[in-house]
DNA sequence: TAAATAATAGAACATACATTTCATTTTGTC
DNA sequence: GACAAAATGAAATGTATGTTCTATTATTTA
């Protein structure tokens, strides 16, 4: 292999060596690919200190890629920086030109302004205060039980997974073998549950969130729409997407709401434990410093 | 007048200047408005080559202009580089910087604005040829199996769902009782195989992604990174995500790329049944009309 | 035309920089 | 557990770079 005269070309070989490289020099590969505008115009002594490395691994890390030097290298970045700075104008032209006919390529273009719509949207129909009322169902629950179907069944996925990571004992209801009935006896008025449908609601879905709704468990509903028949069993609800004139929607807006119910959450529990910390230490919770690694560790 | 710090003053400032320069001061300001890419990147030494001038003109000319040296007046240059390529998310960013105090009912917000950057990122690094590679792929697969664990998953989830939904025969690994390898044995030359996978990579994964290579599957690959493990196995592959400072990431750049695919493989399929209906009318495919079907009917 | 002032060229200087080198630590292996 | 090899840290080195200074040239004014 020789040396990537072209930016596209520099990550190809960067992504191919890095298996290869030490554990540093991986650190700097990544650093690069993330941050190539830093590679571009920063100093030695900069992008190594930013990269907390020294200034020699970079000169390592250049030549691993068999350029003589780290000067050398940063020359493709930079080029790639103008050449970038220069077609960005081109490149939107041409984005615009492709999604008229919606025809060939251009579609993931759509979807991407498609979501960002419905995330437009999502900040303005969802209120705040909605936002803490289920986050503290579901900090105070003894379980927390999840569960959707068919299509919103991956919103119920994330949010499982995700809630697993906090100090919450979630479960998710995934109907695997029909026993969804079976599960549904287990929960008690202590625990909370996560409903999610989108139309076409799916009926076992309902049924499972009036039968909750009447044993007093508390129900946390996303869904669609205020018709939704979800709505009236549900302690909390969320109507997420479903702008006017848009028949489809995808899953975009319903997860980030997941994302951020799951992060508040993990926020609103590393409170809480500090101010039981401080209160009486002999009772703390179990992760004390919960703030950090919710924004970080934690699936979001 | 003082030093200017952004690009567009530094401009106006040249302008307002200019008359009052000397003749070689003239000249420089020209070639700084014309060119302004080298004058970001370019040494003094090479820039007062291009210029046709000595490299004290270039001090002087950032001293007229209130810079106290050229590399001062440079940064300008440079910052206004970085700016022009990365515009989309620099904005984002710039934007979710101010709502840091609204910390309380904020986080949806800031969010929603992440979701957006990486939306934008999604549309920048994902090119239209993977796209369709991808698409032909599974169209032409025998089967489509997707595989994903742990925080992918919900998105193997929407895939599978979803391709099912056109006449695409979608199995979903989900590794249920253990019987992953059992599953992957099933798999032929003819199949195509979606892995969805992020940092830190499920190694069943990442292992299920080189058995299928090595047997000839067409492995499709989303992913996070030019470094990820799962590359090497991947006929295309779908680097998602990763925005700069951010160490953590949603699931909305994945699942909007997923519904690209989707959709744009049930218009693939209609196109592809419209022309076979047209040269063969008695061999005509199962739904003739997908394209509408495709747009509306199937979970988008 | 001569003097004075501004502008420019060119070289000298000092600093910042990439690179190299060597000591130290870590990792892999027998 | 000891040795060898690789990787990393830290400082030294030489080069490239920005800046300043002075001599020279052009321009203006008396």
């Amino acid at each position: 292999m020789t040396q990537a005269t072209s930016y596209d070309k520099l990550k190809g070989a960067i992504s191919q060596a890095y298996p290869d490289l030490s554990g540093q020099l991986q650190r700097i590969a990544r650093f690069a690919l993330e941050r190539p505008n830093e590679f571009a115009l920063g100093t030695v002594a900069v992008i190594a200190e930013a990269v907390q490395v020294q200034p020699s691994s970079l000169i390592r890390f250049a030549n691993a890629l068999e350029y003589k030097g780290f000067s050398e290298m940063q020359q493709v970045f930079r080029g790639n920086l103008v050449e970038r700075s220069t077609s960005y104008r081109e490149r939107i032209d041409q984005l615009r030109r492709q999604d008229r006919p919606g025809s060939k390529g251009g579609s993931l273009h759509q979807f991407v302004g498609e979501a960002i719509a419905e995330l437009g949207n999502l900040e303005e129909t969802v209120r705040a205060v909605d936002v803490m009322t289920a986050v503290k169902l579901m900090c105070g629950a003894d379980r927390v039980y999840v569960l959707a179907q068919r299509r919103a069944f991956p919103v119920a996925c994330y949010l499982s997974y995700a809630l697993s990571h906090l100090d919450i004992k979630a479960y998710l209801l995934d109907g695997a073998g029909g026993m969804l009935s079976e599960a549904l006896k287990n929960i008690t008025a202590r625990d909370a549950l996560i409903v999610t449908s989108f139309r076409s609601y799916s009926q076992p879905v309902i049924d499972a969130a009036g039968l909750a709704h009447e044993q007093g468990v508390s129900v946390i509903a996303i869904t669609d729409s205020a018709l939704s028949p979800l709505k009236p069993f549900a302690r909390v609800s969320f109507e997420v997407g479903s702008t006017v004139d848009q028949p489809f929607r995808s899953l975009v807006a319903p997860l980030c709401l997941a994302q951020a119910l799951v992060v508040t959450a993990g926020h609103h529990l590393a409170e809480a434990s500090i101010k039981s910390a401080s209160t009486s230490q002999s009772k703390s919770r179990t992760k004390p410093k919960k703030t950090t690694s919710a924004r970080n560790g934690v699936a979001p």
